[in-house]
DNA sequence: AGTCGTTTGTCAACACCGTTGACAAACCGC
DNA sequence: GCGGTTTGTCAACGGTGTTGACAAACGACT
């Protein structure tokens, strides 16, 4: 009963999913989306409690390229390292969205679909349940926060980027060796490579800390 | 010669930081920021050439908490360990000016500052200058963006965080055993504890690896 | 002393943004 | 046909960053 919907959550959430794809998170606006949905911008309310709810569920949209289906052969320690990439290339993608994605757990479809595959690969690795929930927060920090760091400079072209690297390395060569000897002295190697190395380097560390933990238990800090 | 200027960068990022002090990140707008400064909001961008330079100062400014002076019989580790930890609570109290900081390194002054003690500890962990740079980055990415993370929960009261933790955990359990078997199984260990205590973990981790690969090698991955 | 150029703050305005409350259109069951 | 309900429209509110024209206030030069 009452008037026929012309709208949809599911219009609503293409129509937007669109407009990120084409113009990029920042146009996702109340009004943009009234205008390519052809309808009042305050209708998007009807289904919708606010913008954020709706961006949560364009985000989560955008997980759906993440695939997460195990390859024969493959090791949980592989599996998990191409979840997790694959996961972080999906956010460098959709950096506006992700900050929503990432404040707090959404447990919506594809969110659900990547944490069921993380926990099993690391249970495939034979930790105890609670390891197993450890690991899966220690990947999901360092996966979902490096792209949330990188993906500013990931929306450049590569030739900008490479530039911005340099002037940085540069930048910290040249400071007063009397202050920042350390700076200085490494100053050649920072920002090397591209940001997608570094992630790869800290996430390969990650899960052998991971594993020696779990193994040796952790170790003490003097 | 000209006008006499009666403002100035630094009487006006010290208004701005106090009124993200007392107000929050969110109330530092050009409008409140004249209030606050007895000026037309207009004025500020006689001295900045847009609020992101401006809010780049003051994220800085805070960053001026994080104590890197090296302690007596401390290992290099646990300095590093200690200034992440350090660097990740102002972050967290900070979650909107952390946004800009953590974009590219702003290279101003107290950011300079934690570097070079990062890289100081680092070295005097006896790691050649690529191994330097490449842990420093990977603790960067881990202890910045676990800090945007959690800063959105950290922003709760600590009764509203234990509840929301406690109803995600609840989620989890109550999903279709048959899709989410994993998730089933470990959800009474998903979010449990503090965030702080998920950080350190991962970032115990994260350091052991780096050590180990740094004596090691690599591991190779099937 | 008067004028010129420069710096600096003021003012009004522009173009946005999310969101809300009153209203009208269009359907269902009665 | 008459209510009730749902759904889209419209106008508006209060907020944002930012800009361009203008005026005040100085130092320097004639």
């Amino acid at each position: 009963m009452g008037r026929p919907a012309a709208l949809s959550r599911e219009l609503i959430v293409d129509a937007a999913a669109n407009l990120v794809a084409e113009h990029g998170a920042e146009a996702m606006t109340a009004r943009r989306l009234g205008e390519a949905l052809g309808c009042d911008p305050s209708a998007l309310y009807r289904h919708y409690a606010n913008m954020d709810d709706l961006q949560r569920e364009v985000g989560d949209r955008f997980l759906a390229a993440v695939h997460v289906a195990p390859r024969r052969g493959e090791s949980w320690v592989a599996a998990v390292r191409r979840i997790c990439v694959e996961l972080r290339a999906v956010q460098l993608h959709q950096p506006r969205l992700a900050v929503l994605v990432r404040a707090a757990p959404t447990r919506l479809a594809n969110e659900l679909r990547i944490t069921e595959a993380l926990l099993r690969e690391l249970r495939r690795g034979g930790f105890d349940p609670a390891q197993v929930a450890a690991a899966y927060h220690s990947l999901i920090e360092l996966t979902v926060g490096a792209a949330a760091i990188d993906a500013t400079m990931a929306a450049e072209p590569a030739a900008a980027r490479r530039r911005a690297y340099r002037e940085w390395r540069a930048h910290y060569g040249t400071l007063d060796p009397a202050e920042f000897p350390n700076a200085v002295a490494v100053a050649g190697h920072l920002y090397e490579g591209s940001a997608d190395d570094r992630f790869v380097f800290a996430l390969d560390a990650l899960l052998l800390g991971i594993r020696v933990t779990a193994q040796n238990g952790a170790p003490s800090v003097p």
